[in-house]
DNA sequence: GTGGCTGCAAAACCTTTGCACACAA
DNA sequence: TTGTGTGCAAAGGTTTTGCAGCCAC
């Protein structure tokens, strides 16, 4: 399955690359490139550059999704055409999933207006969450 | 005046502070670290390290903005109650603001939704501007 | 005078890259 | 066999920090 995604893309299928794919489309959000590379090395060898490198290539190929976060992180994510947004707590880092794109009409509308082609837009909440907001009246 | 916002703030007067308040108030774009300081130092004496010192702290205090973009680069401007998000060219960094913000109802369904107190939120568009698209065409 | 502010240099942090070797096709 | 993929180590860019001295209040 995921090697079909390699073959299609003319990458070779490698260890590594499946291991990543495998990780990803595991988890339900989305993950820096050490997060990725923590998980992947328990299975196979491989290194943080590899994991760089690779998850650089499949986001190329629109494979996954890259995106850059308020933390100043990179977060990659399997690119299954329901993309999703997320509220994060700037204290703890829990995140919190937006269900709706609010975005799609707004992108029309731009299009017209300036000409762009328009590949993508990142979209994150700040906020604090209800456990830190208690934590701080202790 | 930007002396009064300062005052305002417990926050002493320096010729530091008040030239990056200076620049980001004369400037209609969101402007790094880097950017500022290059102006700042014609102005007067500083440092890179006293300009991200600066606008951190005014960050802090909520006289400034600070987002980052997906080019991995922090972008500082003022707070005025009524920012702007942008959308971007990959190709050339060309950037057009989009005058509309559309995230204010959704985030009155989060605060409900999550029980999160909202403290703000990042939006970028991304895509290539129509004099790269032509000049891809040669 | 005092505590906040600053410069300098060094470090931290995440990410990219050069090179030689390994491996999938 | 061939060229893509990889590990290692080193460098890159942006941002932070420790410390000693300086300046606004």
């Amino acid at each position: 399955m995921n090697d079909d995604i390699l073959k299609n893309t003319a990458l070779k299928t490698t260890k590594s690359r499946l291991a990543i794919l495998r990780i990803l489309g595991k988890s339900s959000e989305p993950m820096t490139a050490d997060d990725i590379y923590s998980l992947a090395v328990k299975e196979v060898n491989l290194s943080l550059s590899t994991t760089y490198r690779t998850l650089g290539t499949l986001a190329e190929k629109g494979i996954l999704l890259k995106n850059m976060s308020q933390d100043g992180k990179t977060y990659y994510q399997i690119n299954n055409r329901q993309h999703k947004h997320h509220l994060v707590c700037t204290l703890c880092n829990e995140t919190v999933p937006i269900e709706d794109c609010p975005l799609t009409n707004l992108e029309e509308n731009l299009i017209q207006k300036t000409g762009f082609v328009i590949t993508g837009h990142s979209l994150e909440f700040s906020g604090i969450c209800p456990r830190c907001t208690n934590n701080m009246r202790d």
